[in-house]
DNA sequence: TAAGCTATTGGACTAAAGTACAGTTTTTCG
DNA sequence: CGAAAAACTGTACTTTAGTCCAATAGCTTA
């Protein structure tokens, strides 16, 4: 497996060296423009204050996986970055037993995520993938609200008018109303926006 | 490393014993009361209309990382799956070669998950992470949006009043309301909440 | 330079949402 | 059985949202 690093200096970090002593690095303005080889990995890092939507493309573009190296990356970062496309995203500064082990997963058609962040995005996304279930808003409103309550948060949460949710439920719109009202007190919600805010996992 | 395959009958599908011809097979019911041994990776196989939620738990709570075998997992096994705790999920019946690539990811840390569906879930979170981030908006509304509408149109999506972005952007709340009437029509929305809903991933 | 687009705002509405009083009926539970 | 809770609805508002006309100013581009 080959490896090259892109920079946008020649310098090679000792665990870079120590990890994977034959992988060059490549200016990145460079690599962008194709330079560097065709190699199995390239590991781009990214400065602070560098946008990923400026740097990464050019380089997914190119044949071979994408790390990205970048100094304490946050969960939004690591987000992103596998979003563009890219392999992985681990420390610029990592020990050099880490950095092979992203090479090897990576180099094995794995992802390098951090688990807990997964685990987080994939729940969070789960559960807003189901939000049509009514479990869904009792896990976000347990106990307070009442059958007719919930079902009118639902319907409030899918982005139903007063009107839509009076003919759907064959009630007077004076009583969605009514409902709506008990909901926000109960919810703490000041309208429907901000409940559906609430339901759907969006806010507090 | 060790593996272990966890299952309802002790059968040995050529393909596992071609990708880890080391490896035993345990009865399910055994290995969920700690049967088998402290092994690097527990392959699981689930069989058609089995739960997750009752099979994995056990399982999930021994040492070592636990991959899935089902017969052509869709996403929304693969999102459970992985949602649970599991590394990875892959099919019963894959070839030898991508099993031991799994068992090498998986071994060194990695995760197991297609391409993508990541990409498609973070996605899909990362937007609704990071809905204040106007690139989000970008995302989601490719082009139609102008950039003062698209600052008008993330802050609906979280829930504030046509005053209170007035009070934010330093305009009239008139011409709040002048760039929202522009945005429903751009994004074919009739209101604010489905608008939110549209930005927010929660409708198309 | 003219046309097109964007940002801003006004006037004047209509429509929908939300609130505060009130009441009746039905259901549940001690 | 009686009290409380839930469901339903009315009256009468106020507030907010949204629409349809219009206009001016600034910027960009063919």
């Amino acid at each position: 497996m080959e490896y090259e690093i892109v920079d946008t200096e020649h310098a090679f970090l000792p665990n870079w060296r120590a990890a994977m002593p034959a992988a060059r690095v490549v200016l990145r303005t460079a690599a962008q423009n194709g330079a560097g080889g065709d190699v199995s990995i390239r590991w781009c890092r990214l400065r602070a204050g560098e946008s990923i939507a400026v740097v990464l493309p050019a380089l997914l573009a190119r044949k071979g996986k994408t790390v990205i190296l970048a100094d304490e990356p946050g969960d939004a970062l690591i987000l992103e970055a596998l979003s563009a496309g890219a392999a992985g995203c681990c420390n610029t500064h990592a020990a050099p037993e880490v950095l092979q082990q992203v090479a090897t997963v990576v180099g094995n058609g794995g992802l390098w995520v951090g688990q807990n962040l997964l685990q987080q995005l994939i729940g969070r996304t789960a559960r807003i993938l189901t939000n049509r279930n009514p479990a869904s808003v009792i896990d976000v409103l347990p106990g307070t609200l009442s059958e007719r309550e919930m079902q009118v948060a639902k319907l409030v949460a899918g982005g139903a008018s007063n009107k839509e949710i009076a003919n759907q439920l064959s009630i007077a719109e004076r009583t969605v109303k009514a409902h709506l009202t008990a909901i926000f007190d109960k919810t703490g919600t000041r309208d429907r926006l901000q409940l559906s805010l609430k339901i759907n996992g969006l806010k507090l």
